[in-house]
DNA sequence: CAAACATACATAAATCTCTTAGGTATCAAA
DNA sequence: TTTGATACCTAAGAGATTTATGTATGTTTG
């Protein structure tokens, strides 16, 4: 099952940020299969979305890139800045508050709840 | 502290279904004002959004209306559906899943997290 | 008593983010 | 040799919301 992508809207760039936090070095394509496979292809990035992000987010300082050919084929990787970091957490805990004031609006039992 | 609000995007009718749930009726101003309070003013529906979207969730025939005059003045009360209820229980669902995912996904520690 | 604020509805243009759809090219497997 | 995976990219369109605006009544306060 994949999620209705409203939901998916907003929060791209703290999923891109918050992995890039964890992962040191990653390029577009691995971004898209490390997702999907924690999320048990629940989460599925399009291209059409995320390179764009990430070129906005290289624009503002938020990440870094370095290119490498691997073959002939190009790969381009993706590394945070400092400014990047702090951008990750800030929006990580954005949306960790968000979620909490919806769980309680909505009235939504987590301990029932077991996505697998 | 209002949330930046891509975040509420993709939620707002998951939000308006579930009031009316349980609230049997309520009208437009009276459902801004509700989500305020329930949040601690942390998410404000704007009329922009909330109009339209009740709008078109009645000619959908997920919500029905009653119009009535307090004094001079129209009132609109929403109430759901049958097949409005339904939906909302699909689209809360929905949700709490896409929130246990994202919370698995950027790791979040939902018990160290409290909101008020 | 007038101004400011709250209540209560509504619409429309602009904006933002993403999807859909297309394009290019390399590499591996069947 | 064709299919599928890897790997990048852009642009038009769609969808949901914000911002701005409008109308009008009711209430509070200086």
């Amino acid at each position: 099952m994949l999620y209705s992508s409203e939901l998916i809207k907003g929060t791209l760039r703290t999923i891109i940020l918050k992995l890039l936090c964890d992962q040191q070095r990653m390029y577009g394509y691995e971004i898209t299969q490390k997702v999907k496979e924690l999320t048990n292809n629940r989460i599925q990035l399009t291209e059409g979305a995320l390179y764009p992000s990430l070129h906005a987010m290289e624009s503002e300082g938020l990440l870094v890139t370095e290119t490498e050919y691997i073959g002939k084929r190009v790969r381009k990787y993706y590394s945070i800045s400092k400014t990047g970091k702090a951008k990750a957490t800030e929006k990580v805990n954005e949306l960790a508050e968000f979620m909490e004031t919806m769980r309680v609006l909505l009235n939504i039992d987590l301990r029932t709840l077991t996505v697998q």
